[in-house]
DNA sequence: CGTGTAAGGAATTCTGACACG
DNA sequence: CGTGTAAGGAATTCTGACACG
């Protein structure tokens, strides 16, 4: 397995906590989701639902915009980001795929 | 630093949530808290606030309450192990604390 | 003992809109 | 553009209690 999937991505704080744990307003935290640069899982109810990876982003966002960066730009910046992760992710399954293909592998746990 | 106060023990998750993770029912969750089992934090308002940690605990509860364990007895399990951990806690410190008199620590990072 | 449930109220969250600028 | 706010409604949570067993 890569990494755990662990806590820091799992979609299960409400947006008063977000709001209590990021000092921003609930508005705000509305207003990055509706620019789309925050996506919250809903519960049944219709509920939002943030992980922690959720609240840093957020602030980090809430940075950009108090040093005058509007949200596009905020936007475009991150769909860059994303950009250059899946081109990396891409490179690195087709060199693993190389490798397998040349070398053959395990795919389990060496039994 | 230690451990990273990191996301596994932020009190964060609201009991509806909590549900859906486990599985129990909010009435079994308050429950386990009334016999003194878990320590869920209080939101401004009063709504209680659960972390990962708790979650993972509760669903040990369960396992050990369907196994027909008494809440008092997991209560007493849980302050035997509790105890066995401050124990080795001390135990640490005192050795620590005794090292460092021997041999004089630095105390912030090496400037 | 552990859990379900109906009850009434309070806190939380949601959406769409008006306002300012 | 980014944020505050009042509005009305729906979902969430809380407590104390009765019920079963």
């Amino acid at each position: 397995m890569a990494n755990d999937s662990s806590y820091k991505d799992k979609k299960v704080i409400t947006i008063g906590i977000v709001r209590d744990l990021t000092g921003l307003s609930e508005r705000q935290i509305r207003y990055y989701e509706e620019r789309k640069l925050i996506f919250p899982e809903r519960s049944s109810g219709g509920s939002r639902k943030y992980s922690f990876a959720d609240v840093e982003l957020l602030v980090e966002i809430a940075n950009k915009i108090e040093d005058g960066v509007q949200t596009h730009e905020i936007r475009k910046e991150m769909l860059r980001a994303q950009k250059k992760q899946n081109q990396n992710d891409v490179t690195r399954k087709m060199i693993q795929g190389q490798l397998n293909a040349q070398f053959g592998l395990r795919k389990g746990p060496s039994s």
